[in-house]
DNA sequence: TGATACACCTAACACCGTTAGAAAATAACC
DNA sequence: GGTTATTTTCTAACGGTGTTAGGTGTATCA
């Protein structure tokens, strides 16, 4: 009883601690697995099992840390906004003139997308799995820096969402017709289309 | 010998015709099954076990009029695009003037794509499954009537294809983040924010 | 009628996500 | 240190998936 009231287990063991780090360890290799296998086969091709065998355990095993596959995709899809939200506030920070600065977040949104195409298809549901939606807000959430950005451009606010949106559309509208291979043009070019679009965009309004 | 070459069949049953009826109808029945059940559970939930079900066979029928699963899907996203082209053509048909009218070609293929969503969400694999991509220029094809009409508002042949892809981004990046839950607003506004934005593009070029 | 072609079905294979319950390894206690 | 309790891991299974091989029956033809 004692000992488990102690407050500084500096000096003797604490196994909870270890075994939180050890479970934390096999969560992280399994997301981590699950990216290495996206990026080696595509999603549809990625399996509870495929995962298990990769980090060396059985399946059952992921089930102690996610409820279901479903889970370890959602996890992911939650990393995969912040990591592009954080790519989006490094760009925002050099400041600069609004529409020139709106560039910068597009070129560097796009650039992201195809860097990290597994995390961007997961959290865009764009090469299949995912029953469950997100939640939306972490679609604007990360692009908060996007919005600061055109209410620099334009002021009034109840317009500013549907700008924000149109972005958005623009930006993921490019993106998924290109990576679903509906579309077959260079893929520099259309970077330089789209850019062009939404500058052409920022002018309008 | 004599009697395959006969050329006029009239008054004596031809059999091979009649199974060729047949066999076309259970193709025709596996695509309306697909389609069916697609609505009614979602294209992930759809199988061939189901499908046969549905058209009162076994599984291993189904093989004899596709190759496979994927099959049965390109086929449905080829008269998806079909549809789709028939659907702008009809309104292109009625004239007007260039931006009025890529207004209202907006509206309707936004209109078709909720109203026969399981075809869109096959055609741009919004919704999961689908290994190979489509032809590309079936996209393009069943845009013929965009591009004219945007031909008829600028006349550089060089920039129209830029055009006619950022309509399709634009227009599908709207379907896409709120077929897939991305977003939350109401559709009907989203409708307008759309067209809004396909009005200023037209106008800035 | 007998031979042939064809449509259809049964059964199976290898995989999938998921779960119940046994086995093994670890920690806690006396 | 030896014994109990707990926690981690595994084996095995269920019901589902896409797909295929091989047998069965039926309809067409000579």
């Amino acid at each position: 009883m004692a000992k488990k009231d102690r407050v500084h287990p500096t000096e003797d063991f604490n196994h909870k601690e270890r075994r939180e780090r050890e479970k934390a360890a096999v969560k992280a290799a399994t997301l981590k697995a699950s990216r290495d296998l996206a990026r080696q086969l595509g999603w549809p091709n990625v399996s509870i099992r495929k995962i298990a065998k990769e980090i060396q355990y059985t399946p059952p095993v992921i089930y102690q840390h996610f409820k279901n596959k479903e889970a370890i995709l959602m996890e992911l899809e939650i990393q995969g906004f912040a990591k592009l939200k954080r790519e989006l506030q490094t760009v925002a920070e050099k400041g600069g003139d609004p529409i020139p600065k709106l560039l910068n977040l597009t070129g560097a949104a796009w650039d992201w997308a195809f860097k990290e195409s597994d995390l961007y298809q997961v959290m865009f549901n764009l090469d299949s799995i995912h029953a469950a939606s997100p939640d939306p807000r972490s679609l604007s959430d990360s692009a908060s820096v996007v919005l600061d950005t055109l209410k620099e451009i334009h002021l009034f606010d109840s317009e500013v969402d549907e700008y924000l949106f149109t972005w958005w559309a623009l930006l993921h509208g490019y993106i998924s017709l290109i990576m679903s291979g509906q579309v077959s043009g260079k893929r520099s070019k259309m970077r330089q289309f789209l850019l062009e679009a939404v500058e052409r965009f920022a002018k309008s309004i």
